[in-house]
DNA sequence: GGCTTTCTAAGTGTATTCCCTTAATTTTTG
DNA sequence: CAAAAATTAAGGGAATACACTTAGAAAGCC
């Protein structure tokens, strides 16, 4: 018997969830989490097999929530997001994940996905296994995406998203307004995209905020 | 025996939910659907007595959908988001549904709004009750809020999120440039924000996007 | 019929973004 | 240690966004 957490911040998609899993005899949905910092207690208290972390959750992200699990816990952790783009995937596992699964996966998939983990072993979900070989088909000397982006630049997004002008974003991060404006410029070359507003569109739409 | 289709553009949701209420003797899922066209053949051919639909759905959002199956079905529809302001629920009733549930509700109270529904009357769930008297308690005087946005101004806001200039969106409208400013500061001022990155950011996380 | 809202448009000025080039310092990586 | 990447910074210029005001025409409402 394999006992789950469920963290994410629907409590229907939670609740249905569960519902599914427990109908199984081989799992146990031992608790709930709406947002990343009860997790973090419910892990250390619940000691599960395996979380079912939402990438998207507040107040930080289950990307941030999963490194700070790992540093106990021997949990089992897979992502679960509503986009399939490798670079998501790619962040999960560096952060400890063990597991990565899409919302446009099937039941079958999830309960491959925790089995697989529990054993100790890995896991990509076949959304993002196709996602990954398209890559490498279409653009195979591509030098932009996401996960290109370096730290700095996230941290001008996030800020750019807020609705800070490069002036503003200098004076938080103490530096000169023409490295903010070289910072959003390189934003805009690696992401293909033409200004702000479209960047603010793309982030939304790739379902990777930061922070 | 109440019949349900389901039109959501995640797998993972529509599957977990389908077993839920399958595992209700009162309810059956007939169908599903994971895109906004689909649901209206749908609709055609099985006749359901009530149509679950997702409000963010693709290419035309469950808004319009749910004016195009008003106009020819009897099925009763009830919105399903993942954000509580009375704005969509408002919206969602004027495109003709019956009902309005917020992903963040109990599988019960997704029960409670079929059962409503199917029986002729309307349902709206608590989270959105709250919200409304909330907005009532603390703003009685207020002149702001994506209610006051127009149509004209909606259709600016989605232009301006895919990175249209001014320029642009003045030659795709047959307006003139300065009509297409005046449009973007009202925006601003309704929903008294600075600029056009926190307008993108803000109609993501208000979950309302126009078509 | 008058009132309100919406959509339209123009003027004028300032602020900000965005493009392009060059380059030094630090950090990371092989 | 050498090479590559990240972060920092500057100058100059064109395009766009944004603030504030005024105002006419059309549609809808009491």
């Amino acid at each position: 018997m394999i006992s789950i957490v469920i963290a994410d911040d629907h409590k229907l998609f939670r609740e249905t969830l569960a519902d599914v899993l427990n109908a199984n005899p081989a799992f146990r949905v031992i608790a709930f989490c709406q947002d990343s910092e009860e997790v973090i207690e419910i892990v250390k208290t619940e000691k599960p097999d395996v979380v079912l972390m939402d990438i998207n959750m507040h107040p930080f992200s289950g990307v941030i929530a999963t490194e700070k699990i790992a540093e106990f816990s021997g949990a089992k952790i897979i992502g679960l997001s509503m986009h399939s783009h490798p670079a998501y995937a790619k962040k999960m596992f560096r952060a400890g994940a063990s597991g990565y699964v899409t919302k446009n996966s099937s039941t079958e998939e999830i309960f491959a996905a925790v089995t697989t983990v529990a054993k100790g072993k890995r896991y990509i979900c076949s959304e993002t296994k196709n996602m990954l070989s398209e890559d490498l088909l279409n653009n195979p000397n591509e030098k932009t995406g996401i996960g290109l982006l370096t730290e700095r630049e996230m941290e001008v997004i996030n800020c750019v998203r807020k609705g800070l002008s490069s002036k503003e974003i200098a004076g938080n991060f103490s530096i000169s307004l023409k490295t903010v404006e070289v910072h959003r410029h390189n934003i805009l070359k690696k992401l293909k995209l033409k200004n702000s507003t479209s960047l603010v569109n793309f982030i939304h739409q790739s379902g990777f905020l930061f922070q």
